[in-house]
DNA sequence: ACATTAAATTCGA
DNA sequence: TCGAATTTAATGT
């Protein structure tokens, strides 16, 4: 049976597919499958066993933790045309973050066995999965030195300009459909310095705000200025 | 924290 | 099905 639909679209988009093998291509198409999400709503819980590695075919997620006093953070948001969870995955543990719907999304699901056997079978795959957790890295790094080293609204325009990591997001486009909260979560700022420094660099033209979207208007200075504010 | 504005939803014809 | 009224969400200060 051949996979048809969103699925088979969002599949053939993503980088990794055409260095697959016929074989292959079957394989992930028989036992990959799609999940629509409405907004607010839980993909993952924390704690629960990582038996699929994600990719987000339509929408907008996160990766979060919710502390003791109920406050939120954000360690990744993740857009449509990103894959994650390689790393729960490999280690076959039980997710240490929630996944949680910040708009409509749809899901693809790739079962850990799948998975495991792409990295085992094919060398483009692998390789592919070396990259990404490669980026993955690098984007924690800079983000702790713009964090230590750089005010909020560099701190955010880094935030900002990693929605367009051509590794870990391929298919961004330029509006952001988020809120300011949102935002700041993922920022590690309040909502209100947030909203200062959108506007510090809507006034660089670097981006425009609107009710809840944020169009961006040049990534590459928004990285410059997350570097050199 | 509060006031304002945009968007989404409900309701009545 | 249209649009006014109400509620909810997001923004600005």
């Amino acid at each position: 049976m051949t996979v048809s639909g969103p699925l088979k679209t969002f599949l053939e988009s993503s980088p990794w597919w055409s260095g697959l093998t016929v074989a292959q291509v079957e394989r992930v198409e028989r036992d990959a499958f799609l999940r629509s999400y409405q907004a607010g709503a839980t993909v993952c819980q924390r704690g629960s066993p990582a038996v699929h590695w994600l990719g987000v075919a339509e929408g907008l997620l996160k990766v979060d933790t919710v502390a003791s006093d109920g406050s939120a953070t954000t360690f990744a948001a993740v857009p449509s045309g990103s894959w994650f969870g390689e790393g729960a995955v490999l280690k076959g543990e039980l997710r240490p973050y929630a996944v949680v719907a910040i708009r409509d999304s749809s899901v693809v699901f790739v079962p850990r066995a799948t998975f495991q056997w792409l990295i085992d079978e094919s060398r483009p795959f692998s390789r592919w999965v070396i990259d990404q957790l490669n980026a993955r890295l690098g984007h924690y790094v800079a983000m702790i030195e713009s964090f230590r080293l750089h005010d909020p609204a560099a701190r955010v325009a880094y935030c900002l300009s990693e929605f367009f990591n051509p590794q870990l997001s391929p298919r961004t486009k330029s509006q952001l459909a988020i809120s300011q909260e949102e935002l700041g979560r993922l920022s590690g700022m309040s909502r209100q310095n947030t909203n200062r420094a959108l506007h510090e660099l809507e006034q660089a033209e670097l981006l425009r705000v609107r009710y809840g979207v944020i169009e961006v208007l040049d990534v590459e200075k928004l990285r410059q200025f997350a570097w050199k504010p």
